[in-house]
DNA sequence: TCTGGGGTCCTAGGACCC
DNA sequence: TCTGGGGTCCTAGGACCC
């Protein structure tokens, strides 16, 4: 058996712990450039406030019924995180922790699941001050089902074991296949062309190698693990990263070459940092453009071994001067970058003229989109790097592959 | 005017090899 | 004009998570 220990409204009861008055206010943390709300109490979400919502449309909501707002702040709640992982570690032989404010508890051997869970929830309560919601099961994917109704259905006392078969059916008959963890939207719509609608009714559903299908490998472990099947063992997780990304949306638009320039060098600054904290030497650095203006991407990447900040920050700059070439290279050569879109203006894709590989994508996605005669099909039309207001979203990159120095010749 | 940032895993398909 | 079979490795892109 395991358990689930989930952290209520994390970064919100973070900025509470010191602020007493905040206690029944309603609060929200929003995120980068207090773009829109990432953390929400209780008492915000009956205000109608989703996760996710741009704070400019809730700003008056906020104001009218006194909501306190915080721009996040990430060290702080990284620091209490530590501090419950702690505490988790002394009640337990194993854990996973597996984000910011979860972690996965190894049962093995205890009795009474139920009344640990509220033993847990209380010890997390009086040491750090932080509410927490526990879900216990046979599997990690049924414990995240029991915290989603120890969250929704208060009179639990936040604490829900799905231990016998009878309350998972019970449970699980009640859930709706998207709130499966592992099932969004696009697996969920799916699962309901299958007739397939409830956690119940995915546990229960008998053509195995239909979801092999539709939902591939993964799909087929989410329902063994529905069905008590461990798929996803309980794992230590490796404190080395595949991958090390910072990235920041401006806050404004930017159109000047020198701006890019030196926010990328500091980003590769912090990679580099946190690269060699781990003890890793990464492959190589990507960098990845985006102007949410006209929805156009570039991105390049560049080999180069190293662990060392000037090396990786001139890595990333020679990756932003060849998107520059690169863009005038195709103004020059005069071919020209299509984004076809529907009638609602969504972009659909962005295709080139003269490359056949992107024509079949082309062909592919009309194919997928089944374009119908009397479809109004918008063709817009742009092209080249320079001078395009690059406002969203500049990532930086180390690779997939970071290693050890040792393990390095394997790798090049 | 204003919609985050940091991750993981899987698959398809291309390149390449014998 | 015809055009194997089997394998590996790599990458882009999709989907999902918090």
């Amino acid at each position: 058996m395991f358990a689930l220990v989930d952290c209520d409204a994390f970064f919100c009861n973070c900025e509470r712990l010191f602020r007493e008055d905040l206690r029944h206010r309603p609060v929200i943390v929003l995120s980068n450039n207090d773009g829109c709300a990432i953390s929400r109490t209780r008492e915000a979400k009956e205000l109608g406030i989703e996760m996710g919502a741009p704070y400019f449309q809730i700003r008056e909501l906020c104001q009218k019924n006194n909501v306190a707002v915080f721009s996040s702040n990430f060290s702080l709640y990284t620091n209490i995180s530590a501090r419950i992982t702690t505490t988790l570690r002394r009640m337990v032989p194993q854990i996973e922790v597996y984000s910011v404010d979860e972690a996965f508890l190894d049962l093995t051997g205890l009795n009474n699941l139920e009344q640990f869970g509220r033993l847990i929830r209380k010890t997390i309560q009086e040491h750090i001050g932080m509410p927490v919601s526990v879900g216990i099961g046979p599997t990690k994917v049924l414990c995240k089902a029991a915290c989603f109704l120890a969250k929704k259905d208060l009179s639990r006392g936040g604490v829900v074991s799905l231990e016998t078969p009878e309350m998972q059916d019970q449970v699980l008959a009640a859930m709706p296949v998207e709130k499966i963890w592992g099932i969004a939207k696009g697996r969920g719509t799916k699962l309901w062309l299958a007739g397939i609608k409830t956690a119940k009714d995915f546990r229960d559903y008998k053509n195995d190698q239909h979801i092999q299908a539709i939902l591939t490998k993964v799909g087929r472990q989410i329902q063994d693990e529905l069905r008590g099947i461990v798929s996803f063992p309980l794992c230590e997780r490796s404190e080395k990263k595949k991958e090390i990304m910072s990235s920041r949306t401006f806050g404004r638009a930017v159109f000047d070459k020198r701006a890019l320039m030196e926010s990328l060098a500091t980003h590769a600054s912090e990679v580099a940092q946190e690269l060699r904290a781990q003890k890793s030497v990464c492959v190589g650095v990507s960098i990845y453009l985006r102007s949410e203006y006209d929805g156009h991407s570039a991105q390049w990447h560049f080999q180069t071994p190293t662990n060392n900040t000037f090396k990786i920050i001139k890595g990333a700059l020679r990756c932003l001067e060849m998107i520059y070439i690169y863009g005038i290279e195709y103004q020059k050569s005069g071919v020209s970058v299509f984004s076809l879109q529907d009638e609602n203006e969504h972009t659909l894709g962005l295709f080139e003229t003269c490359d056949s590989a992107r024509e079949r994508t082309l062909m592919q996605t009309m194919d997928r989109i089944n374009l119908r005669e009397g479809n109004r099909i918008l063709v817009s039309m742009s092209c080249g790097v320079d001078n395009r207001e690059w406002r969203m979203k500049r990532q930086f990159k180390s690779p997939r592959y970071t290693t050890s120095w040792e393990e390095l010749p394997k790798c090049l």
